[in-house]
DNA sequence: GAAGGATTCAAACGATCGTTTGAGCATACG
DNA sequence: CGTATGCTCAAACGATCGTTTGAATCCTTC
């Protein structure tokens, strides 16, 4: 089922919207530029005009995305960090709410997707761009757990956040077997994600 | 880093082994079908003469490791299953060390990198592939889980499910943080894995 | 050796791809 | 109006793709 792209706005926002959506649903390699571009009603030589290239239009996607998202993060973990009454819950949330709020929007319900196939493709020029503009954030959000988990040795906390982020790209991406309900609305199940998540990273992170 | 391709065997296994390694490493779409009967040192048109068409060998490549997978996770669940002493760790253990043994055999070590991508790309008709002829292993492990958790609602059961096999398939890609130290042998790295899983995934199902 | 079936091979097909190019159009300014 | 800049367009390029084809080779059996 393919997600309606707008069809207003300047060229070069109708390519990156267009391009996302494409993105989610058919890959990096799957999504030709000529689909992309039909999608946004533009022409073919848009995407060079506007990006230089396919690769660099990549990176525009996440990074117009990805901006945002780690600002807000950054933002909700300054309220918590460092505060003596603290909780892991609070941390996760800090580092959840955001990305669920944007998976759930409208016109970035697909931005996880797209996400999630970066994490999965393995493309190392891509893991270098997110490690080089966004890495710094993870690297925030491990040090508050650090401090919340003291009994556990470095290696064990790297172990357990990066299990707590693989089951959170996966919740985000849509991939598993929870689909939101008929009869629960788009607010409603954003809330649910985010407990049963905080719930289950949470314990997984304590676990002893 | 290429994978050495073993060329040795018949045509067949040799395309079966490249086919592997290359959708690991450049996914479905971005593994050629040149690159890969070249790397087997075969001739292009023996992909289709053998398997039909490219379609058909993508299933062949699932088909040839997931009996055999699925087969050892049923046959470890029977020794388990329904005990009055067994415990979620027991089960977890039934599920994961297969997936974790094949994970990390020479021949297999790419595999999960392949059925990762095969999540994360969406395909629907790849997905049908897997649900319909893999899809009643689940189900098993999933009534196990639900007689050991019967504090759960069956929501929260399924929700908690596929975090955790969002957590395992994540680990197993070999995409994360977490790579085998240079001083450790493939053996232990894989038996801290099993390790941190189970705990990791014992405690998130199990919480309150 | 001959026959039949299985397998391999190189060439070719039609299709698609990302990128480039130069002409044309639109807008703003003097 | 002329000029400069930005943007759009269709055509073309070189490359790659999965699939097909018919000939050649290999293997087995009689």
């Amino acid at each position: 089922m393919n997600q309606p792209v707008k069809r207003t706005g300047s060229t070069k926002e109708r390519i990156l919207g267009a391009a996302e959506a494409l993105f989610a649903q058919r890959g990096f390699d799957g999504a030709s530029l000529r689909q992309l571009t039909s999608a946004a009603g533009v022409n073919l030589a848009a995407v060079n005009y506007h990006f230089g290239s396919k690769e660099k239009l990549v990176e525009q996607v996440f990074r117009r995305r990805l901006d945002a998202l780690n600002a807000q993060r950054l933002a909700a973990l300054a309220k918590v960090a460092g505060q003596p009454g603290t909780r892991l819950e609070d941390v996760l949330d800090a580092f959840i709410r955001p990305a669920l709020e944007l998976s759930h929007e409208e016109e970035g319900s697909l931005f996880m997707r797209v996400l999630a196939r970066a994490f999965a493709e393995h493309d190392d020029s891509l893991r270098k761009f997110l490690s080089e503009n966004y890495g710094h954030v993870m690297r925030q959000f491990t040090a508050e757990f650090a401090r919340l988990l003291p009994q556990l040795s470095k290696e064990e906390l790297y172990w357990r956040i990066d299990l707590a982020t693989g089951a959170l790209t996966h919740a985000m991406s849509g991939f598993g077997m929870i689909q939101r309900k008929s009869d629960v609305s788009e607010r409603v199940h954003r809330e649910q994600t985010v407990q049963h998540l905080i719930r289950f990273a949470a314990a997984g992170l304590n676990a002893n």
